[in-house]
DNA sequence: TGCTATGGTGAGTCCGGACTCAATTGCATG
DNA sequence: CATGCAATTGAGTCCGGACTCACCATAGCA
């Protein structure tokens, strides 16, 4: 079913079938009719490839991040996928694994379905050629979650520092001086050798639990930062090796919620009780957060607005309209609950 | 930049680059060098649209979810989308909220783009006329997670009842007699009326758990059978009333990891301890179940492999090949852990 | 030498709408 | 009644690859 057979159907030239379906053009009230009911009698469907085709438009973004099946991102999509959806556009969604080669050709690959706009959370911050090719050759394109220095792309995500400065400031309050950072980040080397990180989230929870620190006089110890909790057995190993130290940490906070729940499974098999052992404050207020034993105080993000504003600033930018900002940071708010406690006799 | 482009810089007819870059027909090897050469430097991309537009295939599936948000369906969707990328497909992602209406204009959508195939995981088992059309004009089509009985299209999920009626009888083991299921499905009235119900993979574990009961000589309670525990409040109302019977269960069934949450929140405000006061068994071994106190004892299923299974459906349904089965299920198990316990003194 | 396979090539068409442009019509105005 | 203007319409082109078809050249064969 094509514009043309509508036509011939009613009776019309093909342009006239066009201009009458497509809504543009003048077109007689009476055409209008015989071809709006030919359509219905034939059951027209536009094919919106064609239509694509000569309109440059496809009203498909495409949205590339690291893993779906992440609450985070599974969040921040759906953010997404409804503002999409209220301005008539359609998302085509890419998994990259956090795999930067990945990545790439899912750009690519995009880029020659001829999306719209691109929404990316960037795997890496070194490896970033091709997205500063995509931005420079003035597709639309807005960064998710990450920011990259060195790319004036527009970013959305979520101010976490302050919220992270809190919290340390809140274990610092009940006496903490020995607190700990663990991060699922990949990392070159296995310590901390200074900022920033791969990933501009990870830096800013880091910068803010530095800053909590030095405000509050308590010196910074590189041993207790730690990478690579990835999994329940790596994260069991970091947290043996923490406790291990010579001088323990009496709290640790932990980069998100993936961690977090890999962390709390290696606190069962260890024995270790919170707060009573170790206080716990984890970034991201996932719904499980409220029923653990005790309930976690954690650093709420507003990830779901997160993705409705990345999508409203592609949406601008796709307008040829200026972004609101190059950097638009959302709030985050310390919830507190019960997993903070004073420090431990033992541990002191 | 065009083939057009490409061949007047290599210096050919647009056919010849056009064989060279698509890699059929022949081509001289010199021609070829020439073309690939002027491609490479002018830096061609094919425009996919057009490829699509006369080849007829976008390679790009349509996927229709009620909730990405939900853990359930982000695994899912991380199979499919390991499944299609593996095959060269791109995904198409549509939330529809669990909205029928939602749900049918996402699919004549996907359909107007001339996506290939269509993976859905249908909001309602009797609106479905819009999932029948798509079956019988011929294009491919595979139910996630819920069948329509009505409707012969490929169909993958788990095979839940057989995990219902084990977890049914785990709990009968224990001594229970009285055992609630609660789930978030909206149903017309309020009251449990008979099978079937709106969706099938809630159908599938009451049959399941009426086998168990059944079996083991136990009557089954219609006000035991509770729906719309949708929210953190209702499904305290759910859980208050049952607990408010004059004969209240000493175990509950719950449909899902969300439901489990909310009812766990549930008992946490009213003073109910698992397993002392209720045993309790939820379904979908979610990643957080192993940090409840106590660990709670759920039924595992394979979701992600449901969903590189539909993908992989689909995907022979696209090469014209008959599916396996019209309909698919794969193995559920009872993952036991510690919240079931024997009936507490005071409610026998 | 004459013939046919065959590889290689270019001109041109097709996919299905959007859109340009020129032509036609109707109606109002001078 | 002629002219002007706007509304309406149809023919045809364009978007960018895929593909058909006719044609040319060369090689192989009788």
């Amino acid at each position: 079913m094509t514009v043309a057979d509508v036509a011939r159907e009613a009776g019309v030239a093909k342009a006239t079938a066009s201009r009458a379906l497509g809504g543009y053009g003048a077109v007689s009230d009476e055409a209008r009719d015989r071809v709006l009911a030919a359509a219905e009698a034939l059951g027209y469907r536009p094919n919106e490839l064609a239509r694509s085709m000569n309109t440059g438009k496809s009203k498909t973004i495409g949205v590339v991040v690291g893993d779906i099946e992440n609450g985070y991102f599974g969040l921040a999509m759906r953010g997404i996928s409804d503002a999409a959806k209220r301005a008539g556009y359609d998302i085509i969604l890419v998994n990259t694994s956090e795999d930067v080669e990945a990545e790439i050709d899912a750009v690519r690959l995009l880029l020659d379905k001829r999306v719209d706009g691109l929404i990316v959370a960037p795997a890496s911050a070194y490896r970033t050629e091709h997205l500063r090719e995509v931005h420079q050759s003035g597709h639309p394109l807005v960064l998710l979650d990450r920011r990259i220095e060195s790319l004036p792309a527009v970013s959305v995500g979520v101010d976490i520092a302050p919220a992270a400065r809190a919290a340390t400031r809140a274990l610092v309050a009940e006496g903490h001086r020995r607190i700990a950072f663990v991060s699922a980040l990949g990392t070159d080397g296995e310590r901390y050798s200074g900022l920033p990180l791969g990933v501009s989230s990870v830096t800013d929870r880091l910068v803010g639990i530095l800053q909590g620190l030095e405000e509050t006089g308590i010196p910074i110890s590189p041993e207790l930062i730690r990478f690579e909790a990835h999994g329940a057995e790596k994260t069991h190993a970091v947290i043996a090796d923490l406790l291990a130290l010579s001088e323990p940490p009496t709290a640790i906070l932990l980069s998100d919620s993936l961690v977090a729940l890999n962390v709390l499974l290696a606190f069962r098999e260890l024995g270790i009780k919170v707060p009573r052992d170790v206080s716990v404050v984890a970034f991201d207020d996932v719904d499980w957060a409220a029923i653990t034993d005790p309930p976690m105080t954690v650093v709420s993000q507003p990830i779901y607005d997160v993705g409705v504003t990345a999508a409203e600033e592609l949406l601008r930018l796709m307008r040829g309209m200026a972004p609101d900002a190059t950097t638009l940071r959302l709030p985050a708010a310390l919830v507190e609950r019960d997993s903070i406690g004073p420090v431990a006799v033992s541990a002191q």
